[in-house]
DNA sequence: CGTAAACTCAATTGACTTGGTAGAGTCAAC
DNA sequence: GTTGACTCTACCAAGTCAATTGAGTTTACG
């Protein structure tokens, strides 16, 4: 499972990709996405400084500060926020690539019928983290904003 | 990741599956597979009773007891294992087959972005794990074992 | 019988992780 | 030069992980 930071995290940065829509990438404060996300603000800071000390976000200090998307919306992959957040997404060390350790008991990795079945499961879920990004999401995201708003409008 | 304790249930039972053959199943002592298997026998006690406790292995006490397979090799998954022993396989509780419970900040599950993909990622893992069982996994483990003895017996 | 050798069950332990909170900073714009 | 943002270090309570411990209970066998 993933840790609710984690969650927290690609939260927080598909609010960032929806805010940010098609135009400049600009800051926006922690302040704002954690009311809009329903995140504990001081929590998300500590999130938000892990996401910058990997990386994908920037910070601008001072009164007009924030954080704004390190790259574009669709070169941010949910893999990467996973990875900055819980570490590798691999079941067992042996077949992370981010973070790969033999295994101390196993006697032939080639032959490690776990490790043969861990390395597909790695390889499948690794293809599909990566393949979805942040402008993908946002705009699905946005989607949902959009049909919410609706029903508001018309009072369903 | 997985747990230790999960990796350790995993290699436990393809030793049983190992040691059973094609022929019937029977019990076998703790302490062996605990040597066999280089694990801490006392926590490999635990293990045992939490998968037998989950169907997967049946004890018989008494001095000429132990543990034997449930069911045939074949029929008995990584899933089932791991799933008895570290829980669900889905990143996000929403995405659980086994164990699900609605987010509680996901405003529309339909359209979430994340559960969208969390989805994909444990079909794409459920079918890998879902689809290997200890009698496959006892036949590349016999490989292993057999090329250790014959580079023991070739002294190379 | 009775006892050795196996499994069973509940509890404990120490280190670490998770999910937050708190306070004292530092920085930049106005 | 103050305001409103981010930053850094530290702390905390609760829970989990990886075992370990000890006191049973059960059964085969002589």
């Amino acid at each position: 499972m993933l840790t609710s930071k984690a969650k927290y995290a690609l939260r927080a940065m598909i609010d960032l990709a929806i805010e940010t829509g098609t135009g400049p990438r600009r800051p926006f404060f922690i302040g704002d996405i954690a009311r809009r996300q329903d995140i504990p603000r001081r929590f998300l800071e500590n999130i938000l400084l892990d996401l910058r000390k990997h990386g994908l976000v920037v910070s601008h200090r001072g009164k007009a500060g924030g954080y704004a998307l390190a790259k574009a919306p669709d070169l941010i992959s949910f893999a990467d926020i996973i990875r900055a957040i819980d570490g590798p997404l691999a079941l067992t060390p042996c077949t992370s690539r981010t973070a790969y350790q033999r295994c101390e008991d196993c006697r032939d990795e080639a032959m490690c019928a776990i490790r043969k079945t861990m390395l597909k499961v790695r390889q499948a879920s690794a293809d599909i983290l990566e393949s979805t990004t942040l402008a993908q999401a946002a705009s699905t995201g946005e989607g949902v904003n959009d049909a919410i708003d609706q029903v508001r409008a018309t009072g369903d």
